[in-house]
DNA sequence: ATTAATATACAGACCGATCTGTACGGTTAA
DNA sequence: TTAACCGTACAGATCGGTCTGTATATTAAT
């Protein structure tokens, strides 16, 4: 109960994030969707950019822990899993109308390499990648790497051909990609 | 000559835009970095969004003129060119020292779908798309818009994953990739 | 050839709004 | 009583954009 008010920053700023960018979304913005006095606030974190880092960690959290169970609950075979990706991708983007990839956004506007905001993003994407190394490997592939290379690329692809381009299609154009991939992969 | 000012200060501000973002990057930059006073700017361009529009204006045609010349070069026949597509992405990521893709990035700040700079950004990946299509349609593929969906996805993820991931080997994963579904296609 | 008019760009002060972050006093609840 | 929170005001910087006025160079009219 002693973070409630934390946890409630966190929620409200990472949906604003998610809408409205990281420097279009003032304090004050957060502050009043949320509720909460500036004190408090700054009483949690020690600056915006803490909270932003807070707000990505959760996400970062929350999407993987959502995502891997998504992939398990569409896909029962470890081979089936490979191509429930997309079917989970294409679930997350339905759920909530924000159809775009937080990390992707945060390390546009945070560009330097270096930056920790970047650094988490960067995080992000090579846990993702983490998991479908084991999906790939789970499904017996001669060579997991290289396919979950392919499936990370397409899976990325399909996020931003999505967000940017306004393909309502792009996660089903994903998977008639990976079914070449899985099937040239001989699984 | 009568644009001369204009011409150097769409550059400048491009190149900010690229590096730093576009909320990040304020008028008094590109005024100082271009040495251009302020009321010669202002005399231009009716806002600093009519500013980032030109930007993205000149990026997009430059971009793909020098992508689509790249792609011609690099691979001779038309089926090699499905492949060029990725050495001339590794090309562009190479002579920058700028790896990610400002259409992206500006998609991100300007979140909603009909804000005049996300649409200028949306209008780029689908000419990008439609040139794509052409080459599949002249390498002769049995399903020319399947295929050239799959290389987009592919591209879009190699941008992503080398500017936010740090993959510096994400033009050649998307390659290899690339390889497996014109395989699967049959050319 | 001289003068007047026009266009372009300069420098820099200035505006209101907004930004992050701090200070302080009052309120609520354990 | 103590700790957390609220509301408001404030500091200081920066934002996009406007305004005044000057310098310069070309063009047109005398």
């Amino acid at each position: 109960m002693a973070s409630s008010k934390r946890d409630h920053l966190i929620d409200t700023a990472l949906d604003l994030f998610c809408r409205n960018g990281f420097h279009a979304t003032g304090i004050d913005k957060i502050l009043a969707k949320s509720g909460v006095a500036k004190m408090t606030l700054y009483n949690h974190f020690k600056s915006k950019d803490e909270l932003i880092l807070a707000a990505l960690r959760r996400r970062d959290e929350k999407f993987r822990n959502g995502f891997m169970r998504a992939v398990e609950r569409l896909g029962k075979t470890p081979r089936d899993r490979l191509l429930a990706i997309f079917d989970a991708l294409a679930e997350a983007g339905a759920e909530n109308d924000y159809s775009g990839c937080v990390f992707i956004n945060a390390s546009a506007e945070y560009a330097r390499y270096d930056d920790p905001i970047h650094m988490v993003a960067r995080e992000h994407k090579n846990l993702v990648l983490k998991f479908l190394r084991k999906l790939t490997v789970a499904a017996g592939a001669t060579e997991p790497e290289e396919l979950a290379d392919g499936l990370m690329l397409l899976m990325e692809g399909a996020i931003v051909m999505s967000f940017v381009a306004g393909d309502g299609n792009a996660a089903a154009h994903a998977k008639t990609a990976a079914e070449a991939l899985i099937q040239q992969a001989r699984l």
